[in-house]
DNA sequence: TACATAACCTAGTATTTTAGTCAAGTATTT
DNA sequence: AAATACTTGACTAAAATACTAGGTTATGTA
């Protein structure tokens, strides 16, 4: 699995667009200062998201991002899909050919875990992570916080 | 998570000496013809999982590596933990520092996909791996191959 | 219509990590 | 003594990652 910032930022974004999301849609540079984010680099992300139609887009002044579905029907795994291609531990990617073409030793173990990690991340979406309080604590502190940094 | 061949490598020559521990204890130069691993890429490896009191090893003609434990007292866990330091999927490794001091928007979200992969991996230990077809049939293989090569 | 805003796009680069090599050891058995 | 086998640490090429720079294009508003 590459569980990098990349996928982790994603996940981020998404998520403080679901929960900002009376506001019809988000733009970027606010995400940026919430969450401590370059711009330029949720720029790069956005742009993949949007090809795997989790956002839409709304251009030119109080333009941004909206989900583009619902947010229960927006899984953790398809969001770090969309920015990092894979979630697969194998080193085959699923080809079984480590070994000369061949499968290795320790194939199936990886395909396990694969699927291991692929459950929770599917069972697993927006809409469930608004719920929780400890990300409403969280982010009412960045939304106090940006406040201030405006004023 | 990192994930990497180094981890792979670790865990698949463990299995590889687990499979031939009927010998007393198995060369390096072996697992290395056997699983296509660079025999001083394999050292550096060894000589961690050594450390963490994984393996023992026997010195002079004849000698090589032996489990420490009993096969099914070493997970899979232990063993990627012992080359790669950790299967920690967080930012902040644990600490809850990654926005400035706080904890980020994702962080619970992390650790428990951390929780989710290690109850799999520390579930799973090397004596449960040998016991599978797949891993049984793959190891002939291997071990035809490598007389081959010797004669 | 000018202009500000914000998405969109293409390169490029600094840094880090990975995977692996090399060389000079030390220890143990035969 | 000689052969075998493990030990250690420094070093390196290549890849991936995280991030920056510098634009262009669309759109709402004054
Ligand atoms: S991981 Fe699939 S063949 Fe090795
Ligand atoms: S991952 Fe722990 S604070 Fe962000």
């Amino acid at each position: 699995m590459k569980m990098t910032t990349k996928g982790r930022y994603a996940v981020t974004a998404m998520l403080d667009i679901a929960l900002h999301d009376s506001k019809g849609s988000v733009n970027l540079a606010d995400i940026a200062k919430r969450q401590d984010i370059s711009l330029t680099y949720l720029e790069q992300l956005f742009s993949k998201l949007k090809r795997h139609k989790l956002v839409e887009s709304v251009r030119g002044p109080g333009g941004g991002y909206r989900l583009a579905l619902a947010a229960d029907a927006i899984t953790i795994a398809k969001i770090i899909y969309s920015v990092d291609e894979s979630i697969d531990v194998t080193r085959c990617k699923g080809k079984q050919n480590c070994q000369g073409n061949l499968r290795c030793l320790t194939h199936d173990l990886w395909m396990e875990l694969n699927m291991n990690i692929s459950r929770f991340l599917n069972g697993l979406t927006l809409s469930d992570l608004i719920k929780r309080n400890n990300v409403k604590h969280v982010s009412e502190r960045q939304d106090v916080a940006l406040l201030q940094l405006q004023s």
